[in-house]
DNA sequence: TATTGATCTGCAATCGTTTGCAGATACATA
DNA sequence: TATGTATCTGCAAACGATTGCAGATCAATA
């Protein structure tokens, strides 16, 4: 009973090689005859060896890891991007270590210095609400790899990037209530330091300008977009002595809070107010009415940057441009927001 | 301007002292003056100095990191767990390094490997509904290092574990119903190759026997809880002379397909119906009626798994006995079983 | 002065691989 | 026999940290 664990070294011994031909064997090298290989697969099987991943990254500089940073696992699209990132890094042989940042810049930049101790290969980071120094994502502080944003995105940096489709989905969803008949379209926005919800809010304006509409304030409102900041807001709205006959919300949580509070003061949905949200998560199918949302295809964008950040790592020569990626997106037209 | 990375020995050459004094400085050693400190931390500030933790876990045989492998990250009940795990051995000075199994017990075993290559310290494991073959997970085959379940866990093998109260879970939604005065309550369950549906089941016969009411094979399904299948069991159950007038589910997303079903064959919930479904995941609030479910409390169940394997690696003795935690659950009380 | 002890520092081996280079072997050809 | 060529194998130095042990320094004490 061996109790430390068999190296190659073992495996050497056991067939009388050196541990260059063994590890040669083992990784498949041309330059090693088939039945060497086989002999040396069969005793690396009876002492029971086990790969040193470690040993090997150190030696290769090859982590063969990707670190992802993302805001939260537990939002329903983050959660299909991660899985499509995992999914086609391990066809690469690659692993993902997936970090939590909880919307905290401070907690984000840490993690960035962890995922380089671990020697990543490269970075794939949709960024929190409130990062507005990306500088710890500059070349010279990676240390030479390769970084990937997508979804939240740095506003005013060069990088290699994925998103969806913002400012059509902004356009999309106000247009559709437009033609609904809507004129008095509030939009509940998340915070403008995130580059997404500037977009979906310049197709909003575009949109409404389209139909002539006038772009009003008092109708806008940018918070984090849970729950309490929604109410409040529709409170704010509502107050008023000219009330909007549609929201266009920016994810599936407000639009359903904007229906909670709707429900409790006797506004009918889509009756006497026309929703929308974003996202299409699963739970606009359960809510009645069903919520008029946007799909982001998750599945598209994360595979997107799975490949992106592998390009980036195999290309040898040092690009200098950057890269930038959009998915489409698409509106999702349900009961919420269609003529009764 | 440097392209090799920065290294101990680098900072050693700097301030004119070896690389094992250095190495103590950075890491707080007790023996290293708190003066030689300061100027070293100086120093690697200065030359930009990143710590390798590659080459220290491979020297120290620790790498700092715990492996977690979970069906799916999407379920909520599993990303409100993961991220529990994540938080608190974050707090450990612990990584964790997530792997999706994807339900197949195939992928699951290679999961095993590729983490033991990496040098995991520890493994965390909620293991896919059809693992059946639990020997990867032996003693032997992990090489000495400890191995925590949780939620589905083994059935018939020793392990470390944590478990939500299963039993007890599937005997409160039973006697609830019971007490609502249904007397032919359909049990739509996972399959009973997992530990958790087994114990659920205990309790719903458990509580009918309190009852006096006799168990019935007829209204009793074991099947993945996807709404395909839920919607056949719905089918099964309604052909029949005499239909139930309650749903045990035994997660929500078939509650919620129990749900649309009756929606759509006139069937009235909670009146003629009631349900209850498991897990107290978002939706059970947003559907109409909303819905009875069981809180699991996932944040105290990855917490106490990540303490457990802390635990379990810090200890120096071999413990030769298995922990077995048990969280509580709560029956939450909504629309969908009340008395009308 | 010699001894002790406390405090700090350095040497050098080590973790388990990878890999450039040189050397060995075998066989065919000149 | 000598030479060339193709194919395989081994040596030994990395990779960048950690750590047991021994040694150095210096002040305090006997």
């Amino acid at each position: 009973m061996k109790d430390q664990p068999v190296t190659i070294k073992d495996i050497a011994s056991e067939v009388g090689m050196s541990v260059s031909s063994i590890s040669r064997a083992l990784s498949d090298h041309p330059h090693i005859s088939e039945e060497t290989k086989v002999k040396v697969r069969a005793a690396a099987e009876k002492l029971g060896y086990r790969y040193n991943a470690l040993a090997a990254a150190l030696r290769s500089s090859k982590s063969k890891t990707i670190g992802l940073i993302v805001p939260r696992i537990s939002m329903p699209f983050q959660s299909a991007v991660i899985t499509a990132i995992q999914n086609r890094l391990h066809t690469y042989g690659y692993n993902v270590m997936i970090c939590q940042s909880n919307e905290s810049p401070e907690l984000e930049k840490k993690l960035v210095d962890l995922l380089l101790a671990i020697q990543v290969e490269g970075l794939i980071v949709s960024s929190t609400l409130y990062t507005k120094d990306y500088s710890v994502f500059d070349r010279s502080s990676l240390g030479g790899i390769p970084v990937v944003f997508y979804d939240r995105v740095p506003k005013d940096k060069a990088c290699h990037k994925i998103v969806g489709d913002e400012f059509n989905g902004g356009y999309q969803v106000t247009k559709h209530l437009l033609e609904q008949g809507c004129r008095v379209i509030a939009h509940i926005s998340g915070p403008l330091s995130c580059s997404i919800y500037q977009h979906r809010l310049s197709g909003y304006k575009e949109a409404l300008n389209e139909f002539g509409v006038q772009y009003n304030e008092d109708l806008v409102f940018f918070h984090e977009l849970n729950r309490e900041n929604t109410l409040a807001s529709c409170d704010e709205l509502f107050k008023n002595e000219v009330v909007p006959d549609a929201v266009f919300a920016c994810n599936d949580t407000a639009a359903l809070t904007v229906i909670e509070y709707a429900g409790k003061n006797n506004i009918s949905v889509p009756g006497d107010l026309k929703v929308s949200g974003y996202s299409n998560d699963n739970r606009v199918e359960i809510s009645r009415p069903k919520i008029t949302s946007v799909e982001q295809f998750p599945h598209l964008m994360g595979d997107g940057a799975a490949k992106l950040i592998m390009d980036l790592i195999q290309s040898t020569e040092n690009n200098k441009s950057y890269i930038s990626l959009t998915t489409s997106i698409e509106l999702i037209k349900r009961e919420s927001s269609l003529k009764v």
